[in-house]
DNA sequence: CCTCAATGGTCTGATTCCAGACTTTTGGAC
DNA sequence: GTCCAAAAGTCTGGAATCAGACCATTGAGG
């Protein structure tokens, strides 16, 4: 277990041993298609439910300063025992994400804040996961989020939905700016959540969540942001008029600035 | 464990307890955003294992009378252990799906063909599946597929990959009928595929799954096949000419004329 | 100060799942 | 007919995971 400074840098690791990676290669049967005999499972229930835990703090879901569900909820609700669950916490806890106090309103407490990004973050963020890993990712999200967006364009909204998007798109131009991303990341999931699919939902969040260490690792510029909400208005106004076309083309934009920038920051 | 004449129908157990199903309400912290606390497995490996290779068999990836890898390799595949992955195979075979030969070139064969749909397979298929995880699907396919197909338009096309996507097209409208379904998914498929993102295609295959139980349970008419290789052809057209645009609203036009026809027939 | 409820912390026996070694069956090649 | 290689079938000890009972700590309220 290591322990660094920055948490965000820390790699979370525990008792459990690693997990092979499966081979990928032939394709089997005549359909050539799909690789549906990929792994069951991305490893073992500890290794997963850090990641889980991880996703939710560093997506803002628990904001810092707030507590994770007690651990009998969560670990029903992550449909895990408690024991495992504990690990992770504990894993995390010691990552110097959580902070665990017992007693009555006691809880794991978030401590963790976006750091700001430091030179060579980034390099360092996508040899860690991989060139090919971050084609894939900006591929998957755009494909996604485009595709959420023309179907939320195409629903008829009901004034709840609307208002909720409105909420969310403020929420992203008032934000300040240590908490910029996090509410950047509530407007485009409200986006898939609005949809009214679980599936897609996830879909969305999981997109999100492997390009957020990349985009935690460039630094919030005030232009960009500016940029950034020109385009936001213009995927909620699609959205709102009904317009699928335009809103996915709006999403398409977005992204594809954001996929820009990141490969600027790149090169 | 059930052992029925029609194995399409037959519900695979084995002996491993179900897993309880975790709740889902309040949301957490202020986002009030997507649960990502959601269940961490789906199931046991047991059980997952056995959904994935019903899932492999039910897409036409291994045909019938095409046999699985070996159990060790299949395992390795799969990242779980050949005792898990034999108690599946075991479930598989007893449920008539796979016919298991030992010996030099033996193997677990695939004895599956698509059934033809018989009154009520619907009806029951959906109730099996519920309403609203039916509309979570189709919502859900709707979006990934359409977000494949314009991803795929903006991309540049290697001479390669436009001759898979002709043969795919040729797949289909060449395809006999008991095999039309494996060409319409392997035609679907490779949309995803295409688009070089691992993780899309995966979602696609996914998206797909959810609903080939459905498609199963509704006859193919000559009238709908038709109608489908015109928006097939329109599909791929799209998609070569660049138009990212054209291609998703191809897409749109094409799955929402199914989802229609499964609502026809549910009605 | 005492009590209580909510929460984290600990323990135990049973079940699932694993890695790896070994056995048996089968059909082709010589 | 004999041998061999590739496959399924079997067994074992150990690690991971679970369910559930029980303990310890804490702060609020009386």
């Amino acid at each position: 277990m290591r322990m660094e400074s920055t948490p965000a840098d820390a790699s979370v690791s525990g008792p459990r041993a690693p997990v092979a990676s499966a081979s990928r290669d032939a394709t089997v049967g005549i359909t050539g298609v799909v690789s549906l005999l990929r792994p069951v499972r991305a490893g073992n229930a500890f290794e997963e439910t850090v990641e889980r835990l991880l996703q939710a703090i560093k997506l803002g879901v628990v904001p810092h300063g707030e507590k994770l569900p007690p651990e009998r909820e969560l670990a029903t609700r992550l449909g895990i025992s408690r024991v495992t669950l504990r690990e992770a916490i504990r894993a995390l806890q010691e990552a110097g994400y959580l902070d665990v106090r017992r007693g009555r309103y006691g809880g794991a407490f978030v401590v963790y804040r976006p750091p700001s990004p430091r030179k060579g973050d980034l390099r360092r963020a996508v040899t860690r996961m991989g060139e090919d890993d971050l084609e894939d990712a900006l591929t998957f999200r755009m494909a996604v989020e485009c595709g959420a967006a023309r179907v939320l364009a195409t629903a008829d909204l009901t004034p709840r939905q609307r208002e909720t998007l409105a909420a969310r798109l403020s929420g992203v131009n008032d934000a300040a700016p240590d908490d910029y991303r996090r509410m950047d990341i509530a407007f485009h999931l409200a986006i898939a959540e609005l949809s009214g699919s679980p599936l897609l939902a996830a879909a969305c969040a999981d997109a999100r969540l492997r390009v957020t260490d990349l985009l935690n690792a460039i630094p919030v510029l005030r232009p960009n942001i500016e940029h950034a909400a020109v385009q936001h208005a213009a995927i909620a106004a699609a959205i709102v008029d009904g317009d699928p076309e335009a809103a996915e083309r709006a999403v398409a934009e977005h992204l594809e600035g954001t996929a820009a920038l990141l490969r600027g920051f790149l090169a």
